[in-house]
This record gives structure tokens, C-alpha cells and sequence, in this order.
DNA sequence: TTGACATATTCTTATATCGGAATATATTAA
DNA sequence: TTAATATATTCCGATATAAGAATATGTCAA
């Protein structure tokens, strides 16, 4: 059997490096297909399909504007993988350390 | 072409759900690759190939214990997803207290 | 309406992967 | 040494991708 499909969930979605590009030069703003193509040096078709495939688990959001589509990154799903990846954070920082930050965000 | 391959970064490593089950079941812990196949329901040889892309991306060490070969996550390469991740954290938490606790972090 | 701009989709080709069976390689115990 | 245990590796078939070219679709401007 061959993997799980790339569109099912971010933890693929972001496996591809030119999908972590994409979310990178996006970061805070909205930014057109165009955009990212010209600034990432990529084929048009190749970012519409990256970035389809981003939409698919939800990374971004979309919107019209005109003759325009403007992409924007959605952070709650980024937001699974930060908390996954979270989960071992006891294991890098001091167990002590960690319960008391965790005790101080709670305030 | 495709995809770049799976053993070339963690990114990659964690794209397939069951290398995330086997780095979720060790934890904290050491395990063989016995104990992951009889915990996940997986096979044998199955849970040997995924242990050798985890750990050729750096994401667990092994400790040879006899006939036993020892898994054990590496807490840093882990991490490095996290801070990709937490890039984009400023987008989901204000971004004013998203520098006060940086600040604090400091201290 | 027609042309230009912006994006999406389809098709093809080359590769990457996964699981399972069978087999090979250690390492300890008798 | 030989048997048993614990892992790793190889070979296979089925599927998933990714890039690029060509084409389709959608939207505005004249």
C-alpha cells in the first residue's frame, strides 16, 4: 500500500518543501498566485496544485478579488501541527520548567 | 518528478500517521521494536522500515541492549518542527503578547 | 463582444512509497 | 555448535505524487 494522501491532513500538506514556501512568503499577508509564483520562482499551475492541495486540509483561505485570488494562511490549522510537536517539548526543556510556564499562561 | 524523498527531513518523516503513533507511543520512554509492534498492531518489518526513516532524519537514536535494539526520541529534531510551526504563532495569539511572553522567556 | 490577464485543470511521465512475505543477520542460551 | 529470539533487509505489487505543457475557465477593460 502506498502512503496516505497528500490532501487528508496538514502533516502532509507540509511535507512538501515548496508548500512550506509557500506558507513562509505568505506568512502574515494575502498574496495572489502570481505572487507567489514570481517570488518563489515557480511555475504557475505548480503553486494553483500546492496551493490547492494547502486548501484541502485547510492551511489557507481563499478569496476573490476581481480577476485575482488572494490566499492567505489560516493558523488555527497550523496550529495542530505546533501543538503536536508541543507535545514532546517536556522532553527538551527541564519537566520543572515546563509546568511552571504552563501555570503561568494559565493566569 | 516527484516528491522529494521521505528520508531527507523530519518534515517528511512525520507526513505518514503511523511514524507519529510509534514517536507518540515511545514518549519519554525507550522501547524495542517489539514493543512498538505488539502496541500499534503493526508488523515486524513494517515498524523496522519506519524506525529507519525516523532515524535517518534524526528524529529517534538507537541503543543496542543485547538481542533488543532501544528507540529512543530525539527531543531536538522535534523541536524544529515546533519552532517552524511557531512561526506563524503570532497570527493566532495577539501579536502584544505574543512579545511580552517572548520578553518573559528571556528573563 | 473581444482581447488580455489570472488561475485552474487535465494529461503525461518519472519516481517515491507503503505493506507483506521471505530471507538475512545478530546475539544469547542451552 | 545449535536453537531460539530480535531486527533488518530485499523483493514485490499497488498507489501516490510532482513538474511541465497544453488547455480550459473566469473576469475585467475597451
Amino acid at each position: 500500500m502506498a502512503r496516505a494522501s497528500t490532501t487528508s491532513d496538514p502533516f502532509n500538506a507540509i511535507a512538501e518543501p515548496r508548500r512550506r514556501h509557500i506558507l513562509e512568503f505568505i506568512g502574515g499577508d494575502e498574496r495572489s498566485v502570481t505572487d507567489i509564483a514570481d517570488a518563489l520562482e515557480l511555475g504557475q499551475p505548480s503553486v494553483s496544485k500546492h496551493l490547492q492541495v494547502l486548501r484541502d486540509v485547510g492551511l489557507v483561505s481563499v478569496r476573490r478579488d476581481g480577476r485575482k485570488t488572494m490566499y492567505r494562511i489560516n493558523p488555527e490549522t497550523l496550529r495542530t501541527i505546533h501543538d503536536w510537536s508541543g507535545m514532546f517539548a517536556r522532553h527538551w526543556r527541564g519537566q520543572l520548567r515546563r509546568i511552571k510556564a504552563h501555570a503561568e499562561e494559565e493566569r
